[in-house]
DNA sequence: TTTGCTGCAAATAGTTTGCAGAGAC
DNA sequence: GTCTCTGCAAACTATTTGCAGCAAA
């Protein structure tokens, strides 16, 4: 696990090393998003961050993430449903386990997938740049609940 | 690969035997989806029926398409940037390799893949359902043309 | 002081829905 | 003849954009 502190500190000095500004409001969405165990979705930091700051937009919210994507160290998690999630704490792509009832999101680890990666290279003489790996199923805390 | 005049004629047979009526709107849309070859967006779908049925809305595909999924009969590919694509000729989860410059979308073979949603629920004591793994790169063809 | 940021509201794009007439069975 | 389907238009939702005032540097 990285650390979340320095990961917050990275994330503020590229900010201010690329020449933005930082303001309280992107202190907030970003210290949210260097918090390793949530993924959260734009409307989840939103309702968090109105705690603190009740006028913050989600049109802010959308604007920081553009911004901290396009630094790339944030991994935007689109799903086919339309709805997102972030994962500010691993930037870099890597398989993900979500539980299809309660939401969680889970990052296990895979050692053959970079074999399954040069696999698919040589197969299909493509040149692989990114990847996109997620199991759907139930985590074993909603099987217990039998609900 | 399946037969795709076979998958054709599977699919509406299904719709037939669910009490839903086969329209030659409903025909052209499952035709299209059973040719195995392409990966077509709705919007595809729409502009080559186009042709023969100048009145053809996107409702018209939309609708179907929702309907061929309640059936199973079509795995449904959305991506992050909300683009959709449509595989009609295989409608379990399988593996994808995607040109990002062409966007061609090839299916590669690859057997280790139930070894690792084994070694995934071992490891997270999740119950795996289902999954999704998508490579993205440049195809052959794309590189050869060095634009 | 300068420049970029926030936050509101309006715009956008893909998809879904309501409904009246047409068509499958 | 019945009941679903089509196709138009309107609704909807997540996200983006324009802009005026505000705040960081």
């Amino acid at each position: 696990m990285i650390n979340q502190k320095n990961r917050y500190e990275f994330i503020i000095q590229k900010m201010r090393d690329n020449g933005h500004k930082i303001t309280p409001q992107r202190m907030a969405i970003v210290n949210i998003l260097a918090v390793g165990e949530g993924h959260p979705s734009v409307e989840n930091i939103h309702v968090q961050l109105k705690q603190d700051f009740p006028t913050m937009s989600l049109a802010t919210v959308y604007k920081n993430i553009v911004l901290i994507k396009s630094l790339g160290e944030v991994l935007e998690l689109g799903f086919p449903d339309g709805s997102n999630r972030y994962d500010g704490n691993k930037p870099y792509p890597h398989p993900h386990v979500i539980c299809i009832k309660c939401k969680k999101i889970v990052d296990p680890d895979l050692d053959s997938l970079d074999e399954m990666k040069k696999e698919v290279a040589s197969e299909t003489q493509f040149k692989i740049l990114n990847h996109r790996l997620d199991f759907f199923g139930i985590c074993s805390a909603c099987m217990a609940e039998k609900v």
